[in-house]
DNA sequence: CCCAAATAGGACTGAAACAGTCCGGTATAT
DNA sequence: ATATACCGGACTGTTTCAGTCCTATTTGGG
C-alpha cells in the first residue's frame, strides 16, 4: 500500500494538473478501490489536494521538489514509530540504565530514517537527474548483497 | 521484535564478553523465549557469535563500532524490500513507463534508508558522544512535529 | 432545478504476518 | 556422566493489512 502511494505521488507529479482516482488507477496499474482509499489518506495527511464534484479530482498540494517521499510514507503508515521510554507512573523499566539507555537512543534511527527518506524528493521520483543515476548505480552492489538473506516480508515501514 | 534485537545488540556491546541468553534476557527485561529467539537470529545472520555448551553465550562478532543498525535490523526482519520491476517474461506490467520509472526509482528509497541505518552503529548506541547528543536535540523538532500526525503502528521494519 | 460525476468516510472480510511459547537434539565444560 | 546452554523448527492466538463495497456529500453542466 505504501508503495502504491509513491508510485500515485509521484505520477501526479510527473503529469501535473487535477486526475480523477479513476484515471490515476488506470494509469498506474493499481486496482481502483484501493488507489482511492490511498489518494484519500494522502489528502487527509495533506500531501495532495481534492476537489469534489464532477470535473473534480486531486492534485499534490506543492510543487513536487517540496514534497518528501517521508510525507508520502508517513501519510499512509503513521509517523514513525518513537518508543517514548516512559509516560507512565511506574519508571521499573528504567531501573536498568544500559536498557533505557538504548530505548533513548532509539529515536536516533528514527531520526535517521526519517531524514534520509525527507531527502528524497516526488521532484527526484519523477525527473532523475543523470547524477542521481550514478548514486544509484554505486549503490547497486549492496543492494544485490543484501538480497541474498532471508526471504521475507516487503514494505518500509 | 527488530527493537529487541537493538536493545539485545547493545547491551552486548555496551558490556563485552560471552552472556548466556538467559542472562541477557533478565539483563534487558525481555521475555526469556524471545530473547533466546532474536539472538539465534543475530548468530545465523553473522552479527553475533556464539559458544555452545556449559558456560556458553553469545558474543559480538566485531567490535561495536563496526557493526551497523542496518545489520542488526535485517537480521530479523531480512532485507530491505527491493522492488524488482520484472524479471517475468510479461513486461505488460511496464508498458506506462511513468509507472515503471517509479518502479526503478523505488530502490533509491531502499538505498537511502540502508545508508542512514548502516552510519548508526552499535558503538554509537552503547557509547553516545557528545557531538551526536547535539545531533539528537536537533532532531528532536522533527521528532515532535511527526508526533502530532496520525496515531497508528510502531515498528521500523 | 435536476442529474451525473466524483470524493469522503467508514464498515466489513479474508489472508498474511507476527510475537511468543515449547520441545527434542546437539555440543561442551566440569 | 551430567548439567548447562545453544540449535532448529513446529505450533498457536492475536493483530495487522490489503482489498472491497456501500452510503453520504459536494459540484459542474444541461
Amino acid at each position: 500500500m505504501t508503495d502504491y502511494a509513491v508510485v500515485l505521488a509521484t505520477h501526479l507529479a510527473a503529469v501535473e494538473g487535477p486526475h480523477a482516482a479513476r484515471d490515476l488507477a488506470v494509469q498506474t496499474q493499481i486496482p481502483e478501490p484501493t488507489a482511492s482509499k490511498v489518494l484519500k489518506k494522502l489528502a487527509r495527511a495533506g500531501v495532495v489536494v481534492s476537489q469534489r464534484g464532477a470535473k473534480g479530482g486531486y492534485a499534490l498540494a506543492r510543487s513536487p521538489e517540496h514534497i518528501g517521499v517521508n510525507e508520502v510514507i508517513e501519510a499512509i503508515e503513521g509517523p514513525i514509530a518513537v518508543t517514548e521510554c516512559s509516560d507512565d507512573t511506574t519508571d521499573s523499566s528504567c531501573e536498568y540504565e544500559t536498557n533505557c539507555g538504548v530505548r533513548a537512543n532509539w529515536q536516533r534511527i528514527n531520526a535517521a530514517v526519517h531524514k534520509a527518506l525527507s531527502e528524497i524528493t516526488l521532484a527526484d521520483m519523477a525527473f532523475p537527474g543523470t547524477a542521481e543515476l550514478v548514486s544509484i548505480a554505486r549503490s547497486s552492489n549492496e543492494a544485490e548483497r543484501m538480497r541474498a538473506a532471508s526471504p521475507q516480508s516487503n514494505d518500509v515501514h
